[in-house]
This record gives C-alpha cells, structure tokens and sequence, in this order.
DNA sequence: GTCTATATTAAGATAGAC
DNA sequence: GTCTATCTTAATATAGAC
C-alpha cells in the first residue's frame, strides 16, 4: 500500500485505537503513538492537531466497526433470536482479549467520565447503537413494551462480566456466564 | 480534633480517596489532594513518599470501610438472603453517587489493569472480600457446590449496573436492575 | 512538622528548515 | 509532507530554610 496521507491518517487511528484499548486513553501519549506508527512527533501534528481530534476519530472508526458486526449480525442470524445470540458470543470470540484490557466500550467509557471529557456522549454513541439494535431484535420477537429494558439489562450483563474477567484475568467465568445469559435468553423468549 | 501527624496523614487518606474516585488516580496530582487537605505540596513529602504509597493507602482504608459494611449486614439480617439483599439495595443507596462516578471499587480496578499498576492485585482483593463474604451466605443457604459461581454473578451484575448508569447517567436503570436481581435472588433460593 | 524554592521529567503543542 | 528543534506547562519529587 502506498504512504498517501490517507493512508498515514488511517494508520494512526488504527494504531491509537488499539493503544487507547490497551493503555487507556490518557496514558497513550503522541510519542507513543508516533513511535508506533513510524513518523516523528513533529510530523504527526500534520495529521492530527490535537489528542482529543485522534479520540474523536478512533471513536469514529469503532462505530464503523461496530456497525459492520451488527450488519454481518443481521445477515448471520434468521431469526432475532439468533441475532441476540451473536450479540451474547461475541464475548466468548473476544474472550482473550477482555480478560487481558476489558470491554473496549465499556472502559473507554469508565475513562472519559472521569476525565470529564467534552467526548463522554460521542463515546456514548457506541452503547447506544448496540442498544438500539437489541431493542430492535427483542421489538421483532414481540416484546415491543419491554424491549428497551431487556436490551439494557443485555448490555448491563455484558459489561459486568468483562469488568470481572478483567479484574481477575479469568476467561472461565466468561465462559460460564455467556451460557447462563443463554438461558436467560431462551426463558426470557418463552415468557407469555 | 488537633492536628496531630496520624490525623493529617488520616485527612490525606480521606481526600486522596475520594479524589480517586471522582476523578480517578492518574488525573489526581499531589497539588490537587495538598491543595484540598490545605498543606503545601512541598509538606506533603512528609506524609506520603510516593502516589503509590498514598494510593496503597486508599485501598486499605477502602478495605477497613468494606469489612466494616459486610460486619454491619451479618448484624442487620438474620437471614443469609436477606444478607444478600443487603448487597443488592447498596446500588439503590448510593445510586447517586453512582450515577456520576460508578463503583469506586470497579472503576478503580479497570484504571490500575489499563495502568499495569502494581498495585492491581491489592486492589482486587477489595472484590474478593465481597465475594467471599457473598459465597459465605450462599453456603449458608445450603449452595455449597455453586457458592462461588452464584457470588460472582451477583457481583458482576452490580458492576455492569454501576458501569451503565454511569455511562448514560440514570438512576432510574439502577431502581430497575435492583429489583430484577432481587427477584433473580428469590428464584435461585427456591430451586431445588 | 511545615514551608519555599528548585530539580527533573514528560507531556501537548508550535516554528521553521528541508 | 516530514523532519529537528524548541516552547510551555504540569507533574513527581527533593533540598534546605525556618
């Protein structure tokens, strides 16, 4: 691939991404990434003025990618059922990862309410598009009154299960909780 | 009360802590706790060598607070399930707080793992406290064999509580998932 | 035991040569 | 478009006067 400036502007948001999930967002400094990418300092105030216009471009590209994973969802899955399902293993397919840096939404999240950062709702936005479509998902199985409130009480599960495998670096409990939320699921579609 | 070494040393320990929370522990410099406390940061060197100390400090004393809260719900329920219950409403009791900064106890731990902070261990020891006084109490309603299981679900759907209220600043979701786990709580008593 | 002054380091950010 | 050099600020931490 040539070095356009597009490119070298992809790169680092690519590389602050991952380095933010990592290390958080305050610890991750502009020669870290610069380093990481491959450009001087200097030269990375070329493509991006400041650290908070990095933040907004990495959030950004995560709602790309988090729109692609609901879409591929919608292909994958017939039934809503079986998209709710995708939704509860992804937590299974990302296992190793949260164990070692947690949920990438999640704590992105946690960070930037204490920083009191203006990006706080932007970062919000990736929450809100997962809720949204498992809103959508339980609507579709006839739970139009509670949908919103079963698709929180999802995303709550999810995030207290990778906040744990975090803290105690333990993949097993992940595993055991995925399936209980399958249960849940199943009980939850029989009710009425 | 005078201003004794151990009481100045005590007030440091309470700002710091509440510092941490609020605004974690790397946006927590020296100036802002000597400022708060009302020492000089040069004075400060006296009390606390290093932030580790001081944050070493803080986990403790959150340690004291923990075992002291788990000593008054063995004195306040007489039932192991109303123990448990225990646990549960303290989201309702501090909902406010929790709306604006989370769990001190999981917003910390998700801070030290993205630091790679030494003190991680030290401060996880603060959820297993939980987490054993809360298998304690399934053992005494005679779940021996999933004790420890049925303790970390209830502890990680505390924390995705306590991470989502914070992320969308609603207390209303908090009142909703207490009285979900209560009912969840019901339930797991009941079988078998 | 408390203060002021200062050393040191690292961060975000800019200027200007090439 | 990329670099080196530099500015500015703020943090941890220390030295030494009182």
């Amino acid at each position: 691939m040539v070095d356009t400036k597009e490119n070298i502007r992809e790169k680092i948001i690519t590389v602050a991404d991952d380095l933010f999930y990592r290390n958080g967002y305050v610890q991750t400094s502009f020669s870290t990434i610069s380093e990481a990418v491959g450009i001087s300092r200097g030269n990375f105030y070329y493509h991006f003025k400041t650290k908070d216009e990095i933040l907004d471009a990495v959030i950004n590209r995560r709602m790309g990618n988090v729109q692609r994973m609901l879409d591929q969802w919608e292909t994958e899955g017939k039934k809503p059922e079986d998209r709710i399902r995708c939704f509860i293993n992804i937590l299974l397919m990302n296992k190793v990862k949260i164990k070692q840096f947690g949920c990438p939404i999640g704590t992105l999240s946690t960070e930037l309410v204490k920083l009191e950062h203006e990006s706080q709702e932007e970062a919000n936005k990736l929450f809100t598009l997962i809720r949204g479509w498992l809103r959508d998902q339980f609507i579709a199985l006839g739970k139009k009154k509670e949908a919103d409130e079963l698709a929180m009480h999802l995303l709550a599960r999810s995030q207290g299960i990778a906040t744990l495998a975090n803290a105690f670096h333990d993949e097993k409990f992940i595993k055991n909780e995925v399936k209980q939320m399958n249960e849940w699921l199943e009980s939850t579609i029989k009710k009425q």
